[in-house]
DNA sequence: TTAAGTATTATTGTCGACAATTTACCGTTA
DNA sequence: TAACGGTAAATTGTCGACAATAATACTTAA
């Protein structure tokens, strides 16, 4: 089971409600990266009034999915190759802290589950040879388990609350859904071989390793969509 | 000359004007750490509708001044040691990375300014003997120059827009404006060094020492004030 | 006297309107 | 034609009032 967001209860306030609806359109594209938000349209779509969206919006920013500026407005942030790469950066640095820390604060018991969402995981990936599945939400799930193990609320909030909205908004408007997925698996394994061992310092290191394997994976990708983007001009 | 947010242009909204003033007085211990923040009683204070105050307390959550529950209410964040540590280690893995990107992306003349920074704060230090100055504003000149210096967005906003409101509250409320200059000194020339020669591994790996060092120096004082606290009560 | 349930008060969330600023348009001029 | 200036439109920032929710005080029953 997949979420989006493990650290935040259920929504109750409309602006809520309103914020996690505009935060799936902007991951997925509805609205557009890079384009202008006019509080009045949306506030008209979504039939509430500027206060409560400007409430949404403040959150929206809160987690990089948009910017503002004063007496100008918001824009959705746009999906640049550089942003990607200062992402990856700051996942690597932030989730590797995160992953040693796991090693040192989890719970026997948070690992033995761990280690049974992987065999899960396994064994998915067998029956459907479901690359995309594994890639997207169990490599998420593995993810977020680890982050969670920590027991730090500050990388918590940061990881989870903030840079993986940009992380899942990255994959989906660069379509990366894909492959890796059996390297990826092997390298889950090694991961959690290395937190059952209490080994924070290898921990940290393999999900460094793990996470920068994944950029230039990513980096691949974009190089080719290019590549082909010019070949179909000719 | 220090910053308190080497990011941010000057305030224009009033919104602003309140939210840096606020963020003053909750960093010096003015509201009171742990304290629950009364809309209608600040908006009243500050001469303000409502509306502008929230705005301005939606910044403060951005940079985890104070926490908001829903149809509850706003509190001051309170200083605990627990919240300490976790933010210094948060500080580690991200000032760590900062100081790696910072040894590949400095351009030559960052470098030349940041060492005549560390001449004039040596000189400074021998003049007034001034131990208080140069670990306060001369650290965070230290720290926001190398952050600045990683050209990395994710990275700047992160540590100067969130992280260091914390941080400059924990040293505040605990009492931490001193010592360990001269150690301090010698570790930021060692940094300095590694990123001048574009050492990238190196300087990750001091940076990271120099916040553990700092950390551990915290947790010292902490322990003494304890202990001088129960003899007190003798 | 205490405990639970209800009524009251206070606080937060939401709304629509006005003020201030920016953007867009248009006419004038070099 | 292009550039500059000024006016008009639109957008954002701010305000005060109302609705919904939570905290408090009070009453009543065991």
């Amino acid at each position: 089971m997949y979420l989006a967001n493990p650290t935040k209860q259920t929504a109750v306030t409309t602006a809520d409600k309103v914020f996690e609806h505009m935060q799936h359109a902007i991951v997925e594209g509805e609205i557009p990266s890079g384009s202008k938000i006019s509080e009045p349209e949306l506030a008209k779509r979504y039939q509430i009034s500027r206060s409560t969206l400007r409430e949404a919006l403040n959150r929206l920013e809160k987690c990089h999915l948009i910017e503002r500026k004063a007496n100008v407005g918001s824009r959705v942030v746009d999906c640049t190759i550089e942003g990607l790469l200062e992402l990856y950066i700051t996942r690597e640095a932030l989730e590797g802290m995160a992953c040693r820390q796991a090693a040192l604060n989890m719970s026997d018991k948070e690992i033995v589950d761990m280690q049974a969402m992987l065999q899960k995981h396994a064994q998915t990936q067998e029956l459907k040879d479901g690359v995309a599945y594994y890639q997207e939400e169990g490599d998420l799930d593995f993810h977020y388990k680890i982050i969670l193990g920590s027991h730090n609320k500050q990388l918590i909030d940061l990881i989870c609350g903030q840079l993986y909205h940009l992380v899942r908004m990255y994959r989906f408007q660069f379509g990366m859904n894909s492959p890796r997925a059996s390297r990826a698996f092997n390298e889950h394994s090694q991961i959690i071989q290395a937190i059952f061992d209490r080994d924070g310092e290898l921990a940290e290191m393999l999900m460094r390793r793990h996470i920068a394997a994944s950029r230039k994976n990513i980096e691949n990708k974009i190089a080719q969509q290019a590549l082909s983007e010019i070949n179909e001009q000719k």
